[in-house]
DNA sequence: AATGAGCGC
């Protein structure tokens, strides 16, 4: 039966609106009221209300009260209590839980949390004054690169993001600065006067070992691939496509991995392997179409 | 059966 909710006793409840159509001429019947519960748990709540026909009509409800104390448990569970504790159990003080606490240090990729805004750049002329407050000036989240190009379009976009003080001006431009400049703005070594952007360099963003998983369950969500994932190697993201509407999981997925043997190995490790009662194909993901 | 979101001008 319902369960007494002692906070917000002033909202109304879902199953207390509309009750009456409009007309509110509760305030003329009698209150509620509560009887017990008694010894046994029994507890009556007695309350009146005007019925379609506008009479007014008496409602009694009797509910018992499971107490805790009183449950009645099984035989066979009374008898359990008595046993012996074993196993991790044995150092455990009665009644304290055994759950076990995992400590293990759980990495996902998510950059920003959905909602929070970018940090607002000040439009700045050419004459350095700073322009309309509030204006957001065109700036690239790959490269950094202030109204130039919109990142969609960075060349530079498939990429590893920037680290810290990455600057994209021409290297002598940097070099000038750096050396002009009192401040001493940090130039990352790839970009020191003489520097070349090599491919060795810049290793490719990690969408590159991407698995993709089909034929999850419904209910696998991304902390259950990347516990499922996370054996093989260092994975960088973890993803499950979700229908927007109705938030159930499309079942196919993708795995980022660090590492492409990595990758490989959980493959053909995982490719057919039987997980919530479906037999998971693992295999490359093509690239995204976009 | 199935190839991902965000993100603005």
């Amino acid at each position: 039966m319902a369960v007494e909710t002692a906070n917000q006793p002033s909202k109304l409840r879902w199953g207390e609106l509309d009750e009456d159509d409009g007309e509110d001429l509760d305030f003329l019947l009698p209150p509620k009221q509560v009887i017990g519960p008694d010894d046994n748990g029994i507890k009556k709540l007695i309350e009146y209300k005007f019925n379609d026909e506008g009479n007014k009509i008496k409602i009694t409800t009797t509910t018992r009260i499971r107490k805790l104390a009183n449950a009645r448990l099984s035989k066979r569970a009374v008898e359990r209590r008595s046993w012996p504790k074993f196993g991790d159990a044995v150092h455990e003080d009665v009644g304290s839980h055994l759950t076990m606490v995992s400590t293990e240090e759980i990495i996902l990729e998510r950059p920003r949390a959905p909602g929070t805004k970018q940090e607002e750049v000040k439009v700045v002329g050419d004459s350095g004054q700073i322009g309309k407050p509030g204006a957001v000036l065109m700036v690239c989240r790959t490269c950094g690169k202030k109204g130039d190009h919109w990142t969609s379009k960075c060349p530079y976009k498939d990429l590893a993001p920037p680290s810290e003080g990455f600057v994209d001006k021409p290297a002598s431009e940097a070099t000038t600065a750096a050396a002009n400049s009192t401040k001493g703005a940090y130039v990352p070594p790839s970009m020191r006067a003489g520097a070349e952007r090599s491919g060795t360099e810049m290793r490719r963003r990690n969408e590159e070992n991407s698995v993709r998983v089909t034929n999850l369950s419904e209910d696998t969500r991304e902390p259950d691939l990347l516990e499922l994932f996370r054996p093989f190697g260092p994975v960088s993201r973890v993803y499950v496509a979700v229908d927007q509407k109705t938030s159930i999981s499309r079942g196919f997925g993708f795995v980022n991995f660090v590492n492409r043997e990595d990758a490989e190995r959980a493959i053909n490790k995982l490719n057919g392997y039987g997980y919530d009662n479906l037999i998971l194909r693992v295999e490359w993901a093509a690239p995204r179409s976009n």
